[in-house]
DNA sequence: CCACATCTGCCTATCAGTAGATAGAGCGAA
DNA sequence: TTCGCTCTATCTACTGATAGGCAGATGTGG
């Protein structure tokens, strides 16, 4: 088994994308890894440090995830689809929000370290879809293009998240397939 | 002054779009308004009965803000620009997400009526965009243009708020421009 | 190899603060 | 007098956080 500190990292997501940094406290979390409050502290001591911990976790999870866009290109892929599927996976796999569309919307009541963490994974992503667009021969207004890409997978997100309805992801997302 | 049931749906209503369904609390509303909580309790015996409250309040307010397609067609405008503007103004004038940004993000975690209440604003909004996209001329698929118009002004609104970044909307939903 | 010391990771117990919620009294207007 | 609205006072449950103890692993000097 992973060790705790991964574990509570895993715990912290999972309710973080399920309700908010508002929704999971140190209880909650010890006691779905077993061990009491006191001991989360061990690892985490304030519930900003832990907050701040799961999103850089999350951060490099999705981006180790996915690759570098060059990579992607040289196996015959395109990085473009390779992204939306990775978010499509996170909606499908886990029935949830990504992390960040769910801390991106609390940013303005998040303690500092979170939401600073929050910006980085946005820039980080709008980064990787901005060098993809430019591999891909886009010529033009490429950072443009890749924040509109992030924004409507984040959209269409939480529509179907409301609706409970996958479908309507991907009748959101059609978008990005028009050239 | 508005009548104090009023104040306080404007008050939840505030610190919802800010932080979520779970950042406010009656006594934060109860000092906001001036009252005390329990008074709020009279109003609105629990949370789930606030909750469910703000959430139609703010419905009806949006769509009554922007009229009917029709009536803005005939006023020589075009709706899907008002749609936009409206968002927008959301986003500038009270510096903070839209209410079911908020709330749809966190459907898997709010009490029965508060979800049920969120699908009836994006049912509502796709309906009104559809029939908007329709009066336009659009031939085919103007539900999906809806679901992905809505998508790009909520993920837009999320990447703005995270990053502190008004420009960020405005590179987001130039897509929406592009015909 | 042994004795002592330190470190790691967890525990129990407890704190002050706040959550949502309720009971019952007061008070002014109709 | 009754109704509408607010109050005080209080409840239980839970929040993040801290203090201090304890068992086992690890390490170090003799």
């Amino acid at each position: 088994m992973e060790n705790k500190e991964t574990q509570i990292l895993e715990a912290a997501e999972k309710m973080v994308r399920e309700g908010g940094y508002n929704a999971f406290s140190f209880r909650e979390i010890a006691s779905a890894v077993g061990i009491k409050s006191s001991s989360v502290h061990y690892h985490f001591p304030t519930k900003a440090d832990l907050g701040a911990a799961v999103a850089s976790y999350y951060t490099d999870k999705f981006i180790d995830y996915l690759g570098t866009p060059e990579a992607i290109i040289q196996a015959g892929k395109d990085p473009i689809d390779i992204y939306i599927k990775a978010f499509r996976n996170g909606l499908t796999e886990d029935k949830c929000m990504c992390l960040f569309g769910m801390l991106g919307a609390e940013a303005k009541v998040l303690p500092a370290e979170v939401s600073a963490q929050t910006k980085v994974f946005f820039e980080r992503n709008i980064e990787w879809l901005t060098q993809a667009y430019t591999l891909k021969g886009s010529k033009k207004d490429t950072r443009s293009k890749a924040i509109q890409t992030i924004s409507i997978l984040e959209g269409a997100m939480i529509i179907s998240n409301a609706m409970n309805d996958i479908e309507a992801f991907d009748k959101a997302i059609a978008l990005l397939y028009v050239d």
